[in-house]
DNA sequence: AACGCTGTGTAATAATATAACATATTTAAG
DNA sequence: CTTAAATATGTTATATTATTACACAGCGTT
């Protein structure tokens, strides 16, 4: 398992940034930040991503092409990810629940199917919108 | 509940489209289908398609942006998606499993958010595929 | 008839993501 | 140590996905 020691420069700015907002950050808004640290295309920021998805240092919020940091320790693959997302204010928070986590990973479809990882979004209002 | 005769002219030409295919089809894939049905530009699809997800004849896969029939009568409503990927072919199925949904429709988070919503896609190998 | 709502058609552009190429650095094996 | 494989870099160009803005049409309501 790679740890963040082993990390590239370019890998490193871009998680930092990541990690220091608690909300999804989209893929030209971290080139725009990280421009001025001399990353200068967006293929830069891409592969830089793409390898934090891997080693799951932080997750894809597919519903709105943006990344968050993934705060538990033990999350270290991208394999099993729920979030929540607020469809009013846009906030997005990953879902740690042991028991849906369970019910996901013994899921076995009726073609016996055998999944290695899934990715489940809620979508709602969250309270401070209600 | 808005029904299929109600459907603009636009609407059923990408649905029929959409029907026709028992896999995800791509906006700009169907843009190029339907040019011949008078359909010329981007938004023309992109508008049919925002109205058929809304009544739920039709659900996007999140993660790969692309666009499958909703087979199940009685999901009329684009609120409670599962679906199963094959990383390898990009073969995809709507599952529909009873004691799934109920476990998710049920789910609260710790927060007390109420969900009105989820999208849940499993990636796997199919059988074709092993 | 005037309004609100939904849809249409068109042009332009924004936003998201990858291909292709040349080069550098790191890792592991012989 | 050196060679090969794997991984990362920097850059340019381009592909792919999606929306904004504007003018107007059709329909049901009041």
């Amino acid at each position: 398992m790679q740890k963040q020691e082993t990390l590239t420069k370019n890998q490193k700015i871009i998680l930092d940034l990541i990690e220091k907002s608690d909300q999804p950050l989209k893929a030209y808004s971290i080139l725009f930040d990280v421009k001025k640290k001399g990353i200068n295309a967006p293929l830069q920021v891409y592969r830089a991503l793409k390898k934090l998805v891997k080693i799951g240092k932080i997750h894809k919020i597919e519903s709105r092409n943006a990344f968050i940091a993934c705060k538990n320790s033990k999350c270290q693959i991208a394999k099993a990810t729920v979030f929540s997302i607020c469809e009013s204010c846009e906030d997005v928070t990953e879902i740690h629940d042991h028991k849906l986590s369970e019910h996901l990973r013994d899921f076995k479809d009726n073609k016996g199917m055998k999944y290695s990882k899934y990715n489940l979004e809620f979508f709602g209002i969250c309270k401070k919108c209600v």
